[in-house]
DNA sequence: TTAGGGTTAG
């Protein structure tokens, strides 16, 4: 701003711009991004005939910063003799926004003109390798880089280098050029770690946070919010906290915003809606991907409500929704089963054409519908995509099997893949879920080899529990055991599923033994392993049983029982003779208890024959809505 | 006088 002004002042004062002053006049609107007085310097040039090769090459890298390519070339091709200065610019411009085959054309059209590609060339290759080359190539990029005697003298290769593995989940690759090199910086370090978190090993992320310490590099901003992001992502809350703490001593908090989105993103992921809110509310100055970031914290936590409340106060505070705002929100109806909401908001996105314009938000939509229980509408917007990509597929296929239509599941399933697009990990376990809902275990079997065939039983363990999960709800306990004698490390997932197969072939003392076997194994059980735990014990009648499970849930792991283990009680009680204690609970309880709680007491009441209790029962029916006839029984569904 | 690296919501 101070050139510009500078040079205002001296043609004022008479005095013309040279070549040297267009070129610091030039630099300042590059920085600057003031495209409008680049534009003018450019026409005063070009009239004054002052176009020498310091001016144009800086005219090729301003047009280049801006995104004009097309003028970059041109300025390029005019030039009677373009130096290396000259390429790196344009090949910068190129590569930022991924004009691959250009950059490649000029790294062989300066080698062929007898130039030297220098390490900035080398930067500005890598930065074009980052997306859609096959990594051998990356490979031959490294080497030549190696080759040349670049690692060790420029900090800027060896960073971009890292940054490119990373990009390609070349995480080892990233982590020993890394090591290799002479000196580290904070950048060299963040991109590593920001790598790392990328592709979800954020345990690695943090021993490369506490490496850099140790190697006396300091974080800076970028770090801290890669950091905050590794926490977040596996509800490290107490390293967050740290982490929050440290950055309020640095006093770098204020200066960035995107360092308060990341902070309010942590608190939320991690439940912590009040410090969120805190954090937030304290904010001077908001932007649009706080408020979102905020939006899609509350949906994750479960408070669809919340979120669509944010999605009114942005817009007031003179917000205009994006397309991740509005994904959010899609999100927030979905599960809120907000359908009027939802509707409103496709007929928007439809005007403003997003719906076809922009594949998350098509995804999101039919994941709307099909939330709210509106498959018709899903399979409708579905069938208008204009691209389909895996997401909204497995989309699709979740909510067939969700809505216990698992036959339709399996036939998109085979379309999916008939058309062109391979199931991934996500994929795979909705449709392992829609063959349990219909018994499907011969379907279930040929996924099962597919698995096999294509690795993923190896080192996939989300994968490994659905398939011990539909071969346990199938009933083929054995083939359950088989998978699940292969993990390595079953979590708790695992073992319930395993807890499930027992029951479903009624060896229900046999489920009671699997749990203890976790518990000593080491493994922590979860609310879904209690409950699973409550209705076996509710099938065969071991009340004692039952209450020591519910005290070591509450009382040693903390948990808080939900209305089915209240239920699963409530049947353990009365079906064991203790109707007064079950009627008890009914009313102790912070639910009001649904159709399900009341059947279980009502069946036992007929089979002790206490009238008394029955009635009781039915004026407490009386005084309670929401009685909908269900089909649901006692427990964890098997 | 001209070229270069990491972070920020689906």
């Amino acid at each position: 701003m101070i050139v510009l002004l500078c040079v205002k002042k001296m043609r004022k004062e008479g005095i013309s711009p040279d070549a040297t002053t267009f070129v610091c006049s030039l630099n300042a609107c590059t920085d600057s991004g003031n495209k409008q007085e680049g534009l003018e310097f450019h026409s005063e040039i070009e009239k004054k005939g002052l176009l020498n090769k310091f001016v144009g090459n800086a005219l090729v890298d301003m047009y280049s910063k801006y995104g004009s390519l097309l003028d970059a070339q041109n300025v390029f091709d005019s030039l009677p003799n373009r130096d290396v200065i000259a390429y790196n610019s344009l090949i910068s411009g190129y590569a930022e926004l991924g004009f691959r085959k250009e950059v490649f054309n000029l790294f062989d059209k300066m080698q062929h003109a007898g130039l030297f590609p220098n390490a900035i060339t080398f930067v500005g290759i890598l930065k074009a390798c980052r997306s859609g080359i096959d990594p051998m190539y990356l490979a031959g990029v490294h080497a030549e880089i190696s080759r040349k005697g670049l690692l060790g003298k420029n900090l800027y290769v060896g960073n971009a280098l890292i940054d490119t593995y990373c990009r390609h989940g070349l995480l080892v690759e990233a982590h020993e050029v890394l090591e290799s090199l002479p000196i580290r910086n904070v950048i060299s370090w963040t991109a590593l770690i920001a790598g790392y978190v990328e592709f979800g090993i954020e345990e690695k992320a943090l021993l490369c946070f506490d490496h850099m310490e140790l190697d006396g590099v300091s974080a800076n901003s970028a770090t801290f919010i890669c950091i905050l992001r590794a926490c977040s992502s596996i509800g490290l809350i107490i390293k967050g906290i740290i982490i929050h703490a440290e950055i309020g001593r640095q006093g770098v908090l204020e200066k960035e915003l995107s360092m308060s989105t990341a902070i309010v993103d942590l608190y939320v992921s991690c439940g912590l809606l009040g410090r969120a809110e805190e954090v937030f509310d304290k904010l001077q100055v908001r932007d649009l991907i706080l408020w979102t970031t905020l939006m899609d914290g509350y949906c994750k936590q479960g408070y669809g409500n919340k979120a669509l409340e944010c999605f009114r106060k942005l817009q007031l505070e003179g917000f205009c929704p994006n397309a991740y705002t509005y994904v959010c929100s899609l999100n927030a109806c979905g599960q809120q089963a907000a359908a009027a909401e939802g509707i409103q908001l496709h007929s928007k996105l439809h005007t403003k054409g997003l719906v076809q314009g922009d594949v998350f938000i098509g995804n999101a939509l039919v994941d709307m519908y099909a939330k709210c229980g509106l498959l018709t509408k899903a399979q409708e917007v579905f069938d208008n995509l204009p691209v389909r990509d895996v997401v909204s597929w497995t989309t699709l296929i979740s909510a067939y099997a969700e809505h216990k239509s698992g036959e339709i599941a399996l036939s998109m399933f085979e379309k999916m893949q008939y058309e062109g697009t391979s199931p991934n990990t996500a994929t795979y376990i909705c449709i392992l879920k829609a063959c349990s809902a219909i018994g499907a275990v011969d379907k279930g079997e040929d996924i099962h080899h597919d698995l096999t065939f294509h690795g993923y039983l190896d080192s996939n363990l989300p994968i490994c529990n659905a398939l011990v999960n539909m071969y346990a709800k199938c009933g083929s306990l054995g083939k359950a055991l088989d998978v699940f004698y292969q993990l390595p490390e079953p979590d708790v997932v695992s073992w319930t599923s395993l807890i499930v197969g027992y029951m479903k072939v009624g060896q229900n003392f046999s489920a009671l033994h699997v749990f203890d076997t976790m518990n000593r194994d080491g493994t922590i059980p979860d609310p879904v392993a209690f409950l699973s735990v409550l209705t076996a014990c509710s099938r065969t009648g071991v009340l004692d049983k039952g209450k020591e499970y519910l005290q070591l849930m509450t009382g040693e792991y903390g948990l808080k029982p939900t209305l089915k283990h209240h239920t699963c009680m409530a049947h353990l009680l009365s079906s064991t003779g203790h109707l007064d204690q079950a009627f008890s609970l009914m009313e102790n309880i912070p639910f009001r208890p649904d159709i399900v709680f009341m059947h279980a007491i009502l069946d036992a009441s007929k089979k002790w024959g206490d009238s008394n209790i029955g009635r009781r029962i039915f004026e407490h029916t009386q005084n309670s809505r929401n009685l909908y006839p269900s089909e649901a029984t006692v427990g964890i569904p098997l």
